[in-house]
DNA sequence: CTGAAAGCGCTTACAG
DNA sequence: CTGAAAGCGCTTACAG
């Protein structure tokens, strides 16, 4: 019986108590000092096992739940991870995000999402915000950006795992695939159909479309087509009505594309839809071929062929990853390339 | 000077400083104490403007910004805002949450999404961790849950305001519209323009959507139709697969159905696509309708007659509702409802 | 309008 | 393997 607290059921005039259930709580209930049930509960460095079973029993019958603020100010580091996304309103991502915080949340991670709507500045303040919260890991989309957006992450010291591309440089870590080697595979796709006359159709234009675009050009030229590379570049958000506009705009600009390369789905959906509604025959007078395997393509009239992108694995894995870093573990494969899949269907 | 400090550029062996610029730095630039600065950041009583601007000052040249963590403890309520929603793979959700999100971030809020998969278990489990977090506010999906997962909502005396249908409870806040309302607007709408044998077709079966449902029995009763209501209810997530075998089923069950009303767009686009597979002419057959407006509705073949639902000016409002009942201000309309629209295109 | 003191609930760094 | 002390960076509750 402590004798320096007469009376603990009055709470003290200057009580800011919250009636939490402390760490101090289970200590008493448990008959041990707190730094050992911080130290049992966090199952860091060994307790003895008796000990452990004491403080567990006494949390769960308390309802102990450990304070998020209270431990991120202690450790100088909180149980957030902080996700870059460009976009909700593309499908990709919303996969991606929600492959990336099941896991996260399994472990104990509370996500915070930052959507950057493309904007280099936006990040930037996105990224300062979120660092402010002492973020215990970050998952930012793609490669590039700001110098400033990428100091900030460098001088952060924050474990960041780059996803949807794939960075080579050592020290930083990404999970991924080749947007270049995908928009070549679908490309050759179409040669080896026989077509010849093939256009590459894209929209946002950000790093990854353009870097599909690469790999489209790269196929042409291999195939010694090089002058027939056709590219139509719209800075515009994807959409499907944007597919249809951009279809028509093909067609009338160069009748004789036999094929067209859409660096989305959404917007390969729209030009189906289109060429539907136009009476242009898919794949018959021009064969139509999207990215990403989005949902509804398979479902188009024709179902559409594209790429099938490994969004929900690079979620999961990237994860883990990021995982690993923030335990301060080595990563073995700090470049994890997961590939892409061509999806044959019938619009080529 | 403080002579107890002999020697402030060499950190005690014990320093756990975290190099971070605190309040205190702020303070002893400015010439005031922690407290003076602490107000004049938050804007909280009045402090001298004169100080206020030394403050301000002080804080920009030192690039002092505050740590969350340290606040939240202090003043037992963090900066986040949890928000639960069912599911991600419904667009309507995505767009919702986006615009929830940009309204909080504007106001220095950080959102903590939770996805409870139309799960109350899981509900319940997510509510748990987020309420650890002390959020400063709570936004949740309609207004069914377990009795377990409301006490802890009512229990934790977090404000919440629920989003998408509207309560009618004093004491509790709703910002959203009469979702059996829009089932029946809908229906009248099949109904005014000749159609008798109407279904009702859904998955997912949430509370939503067997409101909408309750709306379209209520329009074909007073129709005097009650002897062909006809509903197909599915379990399954929605989806536009989905959506193309109810079509059949319902065909196929229901030869002389005259109109279909489905309980979400993704379900009626399959649907669509199905019936342009299979020969089955929209809307001279079989009307069609469906439900929220997604994307792709206006492109498909025919354009989707749809109930247009205002989530983004729901998620607006519910946030600037939630940020008065964060501030602690009276709510002069706390059930607010934002109405819906028919979009009567081509496919009825 | 301003401040000195205490405290929020944890973990780190040392010591044994 | 366990603990007493200090401290993380703020805000609350008083007092003036």
């Amino acid at each position: 019986m402590p004798a320096s607290k007469p009376n603990s059921d009055e709470p003290s005039r200057r009580s800011r108590a919250t009636g939490r259930v402390t760490l101090a709580d289970v200590a008493r209930e448990a008959g041990v000092s707190p730094i050992t049930v911080s130290r049992a509960l966090r199952g860091e460095r060994a307790v003895a096992a008796e000990l452990c079973e004491r403080v567990q029993a006494a949390a769960t019958a308390l309802g102990y739940v450990p304070d998020p603020a209270a431990r991120a100010l202690a450790s100088a580091r909180s149980s957030h991870v902080a996700v870059l996304i460009p976009k909700l309103s593309n499908t990709l991502f919303v996969e991606l995000l929600d492959a990336l915080q099941r896991q996260l949340m399994l472990a104990g991670y509370q996500t915070l999402i930052g959507v950057t709507h493309y904007d280099p500045a936006e990040e930037e303040a996105v990224l300062r915000s979120f660092l402010a919260h002492r973020p215990a890991g970050l998952i930012v989309t793609g490669l590039d950006r700001s110098p400033a957006a990428a100091a900030l992450i460098h001088g952060s010291g924050v474990p960041c795992v780059h996803v949807m591309e794939l960075a080579s440089e050592p020290g930083s870590y990404s999970v991924g695939f080749s947007q270049r080697e995908a928009g070549r595979a679908i490309t050759q796709h179409l040669l080896d159909s026989g077509r010849r006359r093939v256009a590459y159709v894209a929209a946002q234009l950000d790093p990854r479309t353009l870097q599909r675009g690469e790999g489209y050009e790269a196929a042409m030229q291999q195939a010694g087509l090089a002058g027939s590379v056709r590219k139509l570049l719209s800075p515009e958000p994807s959409s499907m009505a944007l597919g249809g506009v951009l279809l028509e705009q093909t067609l009338s600009e160069a009748p004789d594309t036999d094929a067209i390369f859409f660096c989305n789905d959404d917007l390969a959906q729209g030009a189906l839809l289109a060429a539907l509604r136009l009476g242009v025959a898919v794949p018959e007078r021009v064969a139509v071929v999207g990215f990403n395997n989005l949902p509804g393509s398979d479902q188009m009239l024709p179902p559409l062929t594209t790429v099938a992108t490994p969004r929900v694995e690079i979620g999961a894995q990237a994860a883990q990853m990021l995982m690993a870093l923030m335990r301060g573990q080595a990563v073995e494969q700090p470049h994890l390339d997961l590939g892409f899949q061509i999806l044959k269907r019938a619009s080529s």
